[in-house]
DNA sequence: CAAATCGTAACCAAACCGTAACCAAATTTT
DNA sequence: AAAATTTGGTTACGGTTTGGTTACGATTTG
């Protein structure tokens, strides 16, 4: 199954630092994976999909920026930002240079952290991951997906942009004219009224085949409505 | 691949700062141009292509963080970094918030900004990652060689460019006019789409003779997604 | 010059979706 | 209240669109 929300790891050997990190971030709203040193956390990579990876520079057995080179050399892109207890310039540019994204020195500021983690990922594109969500319905726009309660349901290009422009508008009665336009781009009058109810019905038998959600209602003689 | 030389604009009303920040930059081998305030930048960000802004928060008539937001809000996405006295809380949250990527502390080594500069555009896709995996594909981009499951696999040049622009956006649905510019390089109508499907077919069958991966997936009337 | 590359076209199969016919429910008319 | 009418639901049909596959040949590359 696909995972929804957004998981970052962190990597920190001191556990009352890590525990502030993972507060912090989940309050923000993003899944916290908390390691203790480097051991496991390129196997959880592979298995899962995180985006964005904190870690502390100065960890057991390896060191954090030589961590972050060895997985950039896999070709790991996973954003990265490091913490570190002091900042010499020349530990400042071997953590650059491994590749790292962002750089923040302890003491510091959760607050920052959480602003510079959102900053990072908004960059990366991780943000942008355009959904539209209303009641169980949840549309992706990117990646042209819909989940209902979490299941993948496949629909046509037609039938997505169908329920597409209804959740937009949910609860608001769209009238056949209004659905030719956004839908069909149609202004002939060869086209049938009849094609939307057609339409609707497909869609309703695959977003709800028993017909308990009761998503669409027809509007008699005017349109429907996604409630 | 998108930009032959790489210009920064600088914002900073200090002119010893300012020819300091360019001074460093230059040096890195970027071009620079410097403005003291925010006047006549977005002519220039017309009419140029700039990869990325150095703005000072104070500036003279408009609040550097105000500016960021104005340009965000007409589309500009160029990476901004932002350079500040002093930073308070509340401060460094309305920045983050304007839309900026990063945030440097005067007095800052400015080494560590050319770092900060460099780590912004690499993951803006300004400069160039060597490498690059999903799944178990793995690209090296500087030797031009693909490897899946540490397998080398030779692909020709539209194909290593094709691979490449999917790999850049796993999961997310590429649709035939991006492919079209960003591939092909094309506006002509005389281009046929038919062109693209042929030429993901050979993809897919240099890149997995078996079709047991399924790495790309159709999306009827839209384009194509790499999963 | 031989080999590789890649756009084009032809053909096929699958899907998509408008249409029409018919049924059921709602609404209006008588 | 019954009949007529309107409107939406359901189903099947088939034309159209779309992507996959293959072959061809012009062009590029070594």
């Amino acid at each position: 199954m696909k995972k929804a929300s957004k998981e970052i790891i962190i990597i920190e050997d001191e556990e009352d630092i890590l525990e502030l990190i993972e507060y912090h971030l989940q309050k923000a709203g993003y899944e916290t994976m908390g390691f203790t040193s480097t051991k496991n956390v390129e196997q959880f990579l592979e298995e899962e999909n995180p985006v964005l990876m904190i870690v502390d520079r100065n960890l057991p057995h390896v060191e954090g920026s030589e961590f972050v080179k060895y997985l950039r050399s896999y070709g790991y892109t996973i954003p990265v930002i490091f913490l570190t207890a002091k900042a010499k310039d020349s530990e400042l540019e071997e953590g650059f240079e491994a590749g790292c994204d962002d750089y923040m020195t302890k003491p510091f500021n959760p607050k920052e952290l959480v602003f510079r983690v959102n900053a990072l990922l908004r960059r990366s594109g991780v943000l942008l991951n355009e959904k539209i969500k209303y009641r169980d319905i949840v549309m992706n726009i990117t990646t042209k997906e819909l989940f209902i309660e979490h299941q993948l349901i496949e629909l046509s290009h037609l039938e997505f942009k169908l329920l597409y422009t209804f959740i937009q508008k949910p609860n608001q009665v769209l009238n056949r004219d209004f659905l030719r336009d956004e839908v069909w781009h149609e202004e002939e009058s060869s086209f049938q009224d009849k094609s939307i109810n057609v339409a609707i019905n497909r869609l309703k038998k695959k977003i709800d085949p028993n017909g308990e959600k009761g998503y669409f209602v027809p509007i008699r003689s005017v349109g429907y409505k996604l409630i």
